[in-house]
DNA sequence: TTGTACTTGATACAAAGTATCATAAGGACA
DNA sequence: TGTCCTTATGATACTTTGTATCAAGTACAA
C-alpha cells in the first residue's frame, strides 16, 4: 500500500513558509532567515503587528534584528503579496488569501482591534468603475472600513 | 437702485474662510488664526501637503508654529469635515465637497501626484454592504486608490 | 471691558521609516 | 561537498511623522 505523501495536516506555520518557499522559487528569490522569521511572528501573532512591535518580537529570540532590517523584509513580503499593509493603523498583517494577487478590504473594528480581509467583488467593481469613469488606469486599491464589529455591538457597552 | 449684496464673485479664500466661519458658529467652536493661516496655506496649494510642508510654509509668515500645533489644527479642520488626511502619503488636503458629512474616495496619480476627491455612490454603497455581510456597523471608510490618471497615460512615457 | 474656558506656543519626546556601506550567506554550479 | 557570485543582512546614523505637558495667551459671551 504506497504511503500517501503525508496524510498529518500541515500546520499552519509549516503551509505559510511552503507557500513563501514556492513563490520564492518562482520568482527566483532568496529564502532568507528573517524572511521566515517575521514571516513566523506575523502568523503566531494572528493580528496586525507595527514594524517595531515585530522588532521587539525579533529582537527577544535573535538580537540582530535592526528597524531597516524589519522594513525591508516587510516590503519583501509584500511584493509577493503574502502580507499586507494597514495604512490607517501602520501596521502589517498576515495575507488570509494568498493565491495570488487581489483586491482586498479590510475591515476593523474599533472597539476590539480585530481585522477581517475581505476580497468582495462589489467593491473591487465599483472602485475599479470609478477609475474608468475618471480615467484613471488603476493598479492599486487602499480599502480600509472601521466600525463596531457583532459581538462588539451585542455587548452593549454604550459608545 | 438697491445694491445686491455682493455680486463680485467671491475668492475661493473667502467662501472657504466664511464656510469655516459658519461651521464654528454652529458648532460653538472659536475661530483662531492657526486655522484660518492653515485653512488659506492648504487651499493655496492647491494640493496635499504634508503636516511638515505645512509647518514650514506657516513658519515663513508667522514663525510661532509648531509640528503640535499643526496636528492639533489640521484635527480641528478634519473633525469639521473640511480637510481630510491622505493615508498612503500622509498628507492633508482640502475637502472639495465641504457640503457636511460624505464618505469620499481619492484616486491618486502614480505619475503627476495629481489627487482627485470622489463621492461615489456605488462605491460607498458596495462597502457599507460589505460591511452589513459582515456584522460591522461602520464609521468610517478610507479609499485611495491610486494608479495612472488619463493625462499621464497620453503622453506615452513608458511605464 | 472683563472674565474665563479653551487654545496656543514652547519644549521635549516618542514612533515610524530610510540611507549607506562593509560583511555575511543563499544557492547555482563544479 | 566546496567555491563563487550575487543579493541580502546588520550596524549605524539619520530623517520624517506624530504626541505629551503645561504655562501663557486670547476668542468671544456677558
Ligand atoms: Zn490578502
Ligand atoms: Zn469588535
Ligand atoms: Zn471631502
Ligand atoms: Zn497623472
Amino acid at each position: 500500500m504506497p504511503k500517501a505523501h503525508n496524510v498529518r495536516p500541515a500546520s499552519a506555520l509549516e503551509r505559510t513558509l511552503h507557500r513563501l518557499e514556492d513563490l520564492c522559487r518562482e520568482r527566483g528569490q532568496r529564502l532568507t532567515r528573517p524572511r521566515r522569521a517575521v514571516l513566523a511572528k506575523l502568523l503566531s501573532a494572528r493580528r496586525p503587528l507595527s514594524a517595531y512591535e515585530l522588532l521587539d518580537l525579533l529582537r527577544s529570540e535573535d538580537g540582530r534584528s535592526t528597524a531597516a532590517s524589519v522594513y525591508r523584509t516587510l516590503d519583501f513580503l509584500m511584493a509577493l503579496g503574502i502580507v499586507h499593509r494597514l495604512e490607517s493603523t501602520r501596521s502589517f498583517v498576515l495575507c488570509e488569501h494568498p493565491d495570488g494577487p487581489h483586491w482586498v478590504q479590510f475591515l476593523i473594528c474599533r472597539r476590539c482591534g480585530q481585522v477581517v480581509e475581505a476580497e468582495d467583488e462589489r467593491v473591487a467593481a465599483a472602485t475599479e468603475r470609478l477609475g474608468q469613469r475618471l480615467g484613471f488606469a488603476l493598479d492599486q486599491h487602499i480599502v480600509e472600513l472601521t466600525g463596531v464589529c457583532e459581538s462588539c455591538r451585542g455587548s452593549r457597552a454604550p459608545h
